[in-house]
DNA sequence: CACTATATTGAAAATGATTTTCAATTTCGC
DNA sequence: GCGAAATTGAAAATCATTTTCAATATAGTG
C-alpha cells in the first residue's frame, strides 16, 4: 500500500473529504526526504504556484502525522518538523549547529541499553528520541579541527 | 563553590549588577529539583508574594543557563525548561505523558555506544538529549496495565 | 554619604509559531 | 444535480518568548 492510499484511506475512515489542497500537501511532503517544518511546505507549494493557505498546509500536516505517515519532531528552535514514518527505520539525529545538516542515525546497542532503562523503571515507551548536536564532519573540517565538547 | 557565588562572580565577571529580582529568582530556582518554565519560577515567586516581572524571571534564566547553573530542556510541548545542571549529574528523561512526572536515567551502555556514533559520522558532540515518552509504572497500573507501543 | 554613569526593571508591545474563527466555497453520497 | 457537511483561507486569537523604553536601582568614585 502507498502513501496516497494510506491517506485516502485515512481520509475516508475519519468522514473526512480529499480535496485537490490535502493532495498538494501530501505531494509537496513524499517529494522531500528533509525534516521539514510546515513553513518549508508552504514555500514549496507557493514555489510551485500551488497557493494552499498556510492553516490548510498546517491542518494537513496535522494529519499526515496522524495517519502514520509522519512523524513530529522539535529541534532545539522549538519549530515543528515532519520527517518521513512510513517505508522509513525509525532512526535519531546528529544536528550540525552550524549548517543545519541533519544526519540519521541508529544503534541496536543504544536501543538494547535502553529497553534495559525501561524495564528498570517500569516504564511504557510510546516514542522517544535521541538527538545529538553539535558540528558535522564537514564544519569541523571548515573551522580548522577545534573540536569543543561539554556535557 | 556554591550556587549563589557561581552566580554572583558571573554577574561580577559580565559587568552586570547584583539585583534582588535576581536573587529571588536563583532562589527559586535552587528551591527546586523539577524542570521548571518561566511560568513555574514566576509562580513560585509570586506564591511566596515576591513581585518579580515575568521579563525580568526570563531574563534571569537565561543567566543562570549561561553561568552553567541550568540546562535548558524543551519536552514536547515545545516549552522551555531549565534543570539543574551544577553538582547534578548529566541524564536523560523518561516524561510520563499522562502524570507529567519526570524520571531522570543514565546509562553508560548508551554512552558508548553515542560515542561509536560520533565516530562513525566524524561528528563533534556539543550536547544531546536522549527522551522517552510514555507511561511511567504508577500511570501503567491506574490504567490497568494496557500497554501500548509504538516507535 | 552623595553623585553619576550604567545596568535593571516591568508593563506593554512586538515577534514568531501555531491554532482558531467564520463566511464563502467545495466535496460527495444519494 | 441537490444539499448536508466538511474545507478553505484570510484574518484574528493564542501562547511562549523577546524587545522596547521610561522610570528606577546599583556600584563605584569622590
Amino acid at each position: 500500500m502507498d502513501e496516497r492510499e494510506i491517506f485516502d484511506n485515512f481520509i475516508k475512515s475519519e468522514g473526512l473529504k480529499g480535496t485537490l489542497q490535502r493532495v498538494a500537501v501530501l505531494d509537496a511532503f513524499l517529494g522531500t526526504e528533509d525534516h521539514v517544518s510546515v513553513d518549508d511546505i508552504h514555500r514549496i507549494l507557493s514555489r510551485n504556484r500551488q497557493k494552499v493557505g498556510y492553516a490548510t498546509v498546517h491542518r494537513t500536516m496535522k494529519l499526515i502525522a496522524q495517519c502514520g505517515l509522519a512523524r513530529q519532531v522539535r529541534f532545539d528552535d522549538g519549530v515543528l518538523r515532519f520527517e518521513h514514518r512510513y517505508r522509513h527505520k525509525h532512526h535519531h539525529h546528529l544536528v550540525c549547529t552550524q549548517c543545519g545538516k541533519v544526519i540519521e542515525f541508529n544503534s541496536d546497542k543504544i536501543d538494547s541499553a535502553e529497553k534495559a532503562i525501561l524495564k528498570k523503571y517500569g516504564f511504557a515507551m510510546h516514542s522517544h528520541r535521541h538527538d545529538v548536536f553539535g558540528l558535522c564532519k564537514g564544519c569541523r573540517k571548515k573551522n580548522g579541527k577545534s573540536i569543543e565538547k561539554s556535557n
